[in-house]
DNA sequence: GACATGAATGGATCGCCGTTCCAACATGGG
DNA sequence: CCCATGTTGGAACGGCGATCCATTCATGTC
């Protein structure tokens, strides 16, 4: 029997980029990277896969939006006046708060940065370092390296909270981990060895901001030696 | 008609996980990320899928292998007697160099660390910088910094080398790129139009140094204030 | 030398993915 | 009123990682 089906009705609640997005950010935030499909959103969204590909170019397009979305939040929270040291360690630090909230921030930020947020978060470190003084033909290579410092560990903390996905606890991961840390060879990896029990008890957030102190410390240090390679 | 095939005949050249891998490695390096399936590696190898499964536990396990024995290249080749630093700058520029040459590394490295040479990196820094006199209760810290900035610019050099493939040339898609920031609105990223024109002609491999040298220059810092944080 | 055993093989198959295609509608302008 | 246009939703496509399984061979046993 050849069944004519009920064929598409226009909905009264009309499909647009914005709200694609923000399903894609809810999918996201509840199920991690793994369980957005455009079977999922369609399913979410109550459509079909090709009214979303009318709004939204591809998947990229849709991920670079939805961590657009979420480090705008962050940059333009971040208006205030203080001095530019501890400014650029709240924005780090906010930056990071948004990448532990949302894992999938950082597995997009470091997987394709330039469709994404970049010359926003370049513009918050680099425009206070020339605050701070920094002189013009370092600025750029400082600059960058904050933001991979923030891009690294965006990285990071995204493939550990895939991990985690598996596992119950955080610290019995880092703490298998160590255990095998600790069984290396002596005699090749001491200092893994020395420091495998500081792994399952470290704060990743303040790992993560003493290197932020570690990097401005040498842009410090920079200021005082204006052409270190003559 | 059935048809009763030939079946698998036990081959002369035995198949292991050392020549998988090894297979892996040539497919990787040869067409990127991408061209790594199980069925162009069994093809490569006159074999199946299936068979490659009995030595392989999943394509993760496949890519640690692969990434693993990279970096294990680079870092017993670093077995000189150099003054500390100069080491620590050495193994970071090989590191470099290999993760150039193979990009699938760096996002190998940034996808998950944990499963990949992870403790191979953590020794070069960590050892060096005991040798420089880091106090210990620092040297966690100052190490994954130095590691983080590693995978960081791992991670973004496989992102730049996966926008590369389809694109002729690299300063043309930076050049690219600068245009989009040069046209921003001048009132929000001053800073990020300024430094536009620097983006299609810097040195990546340079500016990791410089980076490297910002975060050792910092870690000297903090040897002469042993406890910044009382 | 015949046979049983289990490691190893390779091709078919499964379920899911991103993406494309297209017939079926809704709506506003002529 | 009717058609052109903009949208919708679901079927279909090719390809992926992974699994399944009939089949083969090397080896040990008697």
């Amino acid at each position: 029997m050849a069944i004519k089906k009920q064929r598409a009705a226009r909905r009264t609640d009309a499909l647009s980029k914005e709200r694609i997005v923000e399903a894609a950010i809810e999918i996201l935030d509840a199920g991690g990277e793994g369980a957005l499909t455009f079977r999922a959103l369609a399913a979410h969204l109550a459509t079909g896969s090709g009214a979303i590909y009318w709004h939204v170019a591809d998947k990229d397009d849709l991920l670079a939006a939805a961590t657009d979305g979420v480090v705008a939040r962050v940059v333009t929270d971040m208006t205030d006046g203080a001095r530019p040291r501890e400014a650029i360690r709240a924005l780090a630090l906010g930056l990071f708060d948004a990448i532990d909230a949302h894992p999938w921030v950082g597995t997009q930020l470091s997987r394709a940065p330039w469709l994404a947020a970049l010359p926003q978060i370049f513009e918050g470190f680099g425009s206070r370092l020339e605050e701070l003084g920094v002189p013009g033909s370092a600025q750029f290579d400082a600059t960058s390296t904050l933001v991979i410092h923030v891009l690294g560990v965006a990285g990071q903390n995204a493939a550990n909270a895939r991990l985690h996905a598996h596992r119950t606890d955080r610290t019995a991961f880092l703490g298998s981990i160590a255990d095998q840390w600790a069984q290396l060879d002596p005699a090749q990896y001491p200092f893994v060895r020395r420091v495998a029990a500081q792994l399952p008890v470290h704060d990743d957030r303040e790992q993560f901001l003493a290197g932020i102190d570690l990097i401005l410390d040498g842009i410090a240090a920079l200021r005082q030696k204006p052409t270190p390679r003559p």
